[in-house]
DNA sequence: TAGATTGTTAATCGATTAACAATC
DNA sequence: TAGATTGTTAATCGATTAACAATC
């Protein structure tokens, strides 16, 4: 897999392949046929049958002719692609309502399921009065914090969930604390430099969005 | 405006239009200049000066060859255009602590901007240590008061936050009760009908697709 | 073997960008 | 007027779909 990934994977194919596996990780729990075709596969990830193989197909042939793709191993080598095979360990910064949530989430996740493994290791918050106060057996850290706590405890993801006015500026922190991937939640357009990676969830443009279908 | 609306415009297209008001919302606030060329509002939103425009010209001619868009103008436009000029009220199914997040977060934002008008007016949740329990003067509802209230306080949008096993049979009730728009945080694939929308705000998707990029 | 399904190439579709006449 | 920028058309780019030989 890694031999083919001098050509870059387009963003489109990225996104689409957590769907895969979350469809094969029900199937395995449901304990379905060991096999599903890029048929099944495509009806419920919502993708269409050619799109499923040709997405697949950029990182190897995991298939049979004639027969489909093994549930069990086609789900870990998705999990290898996604590096989702080990512990990703995660900060998160911002811990208002928003980020216990996450955190809430997150850590129930992680120990209900063992084969989950993103994991919030780390949390920070410049506000005095958060500092000091513990969550789910973690600390509470002030920003300045973040390069040795990154460095220490070995963190590769940030989520970001401060208010929009401070977004740009702790992003830029966690750029400078070696974190090359990020997940804002703060309604801005934050700026990255090549390399660093960065998602963002905007719930007020989604809804904004969805207000515009209430015209038709 | 809704003389042109009889092409379909494309998702890709209404997606960026919520781009667009942000930043002229924050030029307004900023008191900036009362124009803005495609070149800037393209800048800050990051799309094309030639995507601004094309999309821009699907709702109508807002600008002035020559001069630009007035901000203040094109603003309201683009507010009309997604129906954002009015109050648009809300349901939110699911009080858990994401659930709170949001609501906070929408009353916050409601009474601190006039002209924000997307509104959380009703609360629902079918665990009976929930029921009967007060959040922001609202009460929370069980589920099957959907159909009465949604009428009631002419809900037009609903936001699921419900586990994913729950989600379908929740949306199920949504579309029963007239609801057309639906933002789903809930990580399952969900089907609704025809002329029902549907957006999917999905972390734990957005994690793993992050996830990806680590091995690069 | 016969039937089914993959991996892959060619065709299609749609979205973005480039270019420029119109015009403020 | 001269310079600038829109609205729009044509060209390009990339992503999806259709089709099918390979093969289990």
């Amino acid at each position: 897999m890694a031999l083919i990934r001098w050509r870059k994977i387009s963003d489109a194919v990225v996104r689409r392949l957590p769907l895969y596996l979350r469809v094969l990780d029900e199937a395995m729990a449901a304990g379905d046929s060991k096999l599903m075709s890029s048929h099944e596969l495509g009806e419920r990830s919502g993708v269409s049958p050619a799109l499923v193989r040709k997405d697949l197909a950029w990182f190897g042939e995991f298939g049979k002719q004639g027969v489909g793709y093994e549930v069990g191993y086609l789900r870990e080598e998705l999990r290898k692609i996604l590096n989702l095979d080990r512990e990703i360990r995660i900060g998160l910064i911002g811990i208002g309502s928003l980020g216990h949530a996450l955190v809430r989430y997150n850590q129930q996740r992680f120990h209900e399921d063992d084969r989950f493994n993103l994991h919030i290791v780390a949390l920070f918050d410049n506000d005095p009065a958060k500092l000091g106060q513990w969550l789910d057996s973690m600390p509470i850290r002030p920003l300045e914090a973040l390069p040795e706590v990154a460095r220490e405890q070995h963190l590769q993801i940030a989520i970001v969930t401060v208010p929009a006015s401070a977004a740009q500026q702790v992003v830029d922190r966690c750029v400078e604390a070696g974190i090359r991937a990020i997940l804002n939640f703060a309604p801005a357009k934050l700026v990255v430099p090549p390399g660093v990676h960065l998602a963002n969830v905007d719930v007020s443009l989604e809804m904004q969005r969805l207000a515009y279908y209430l015209g038709e």
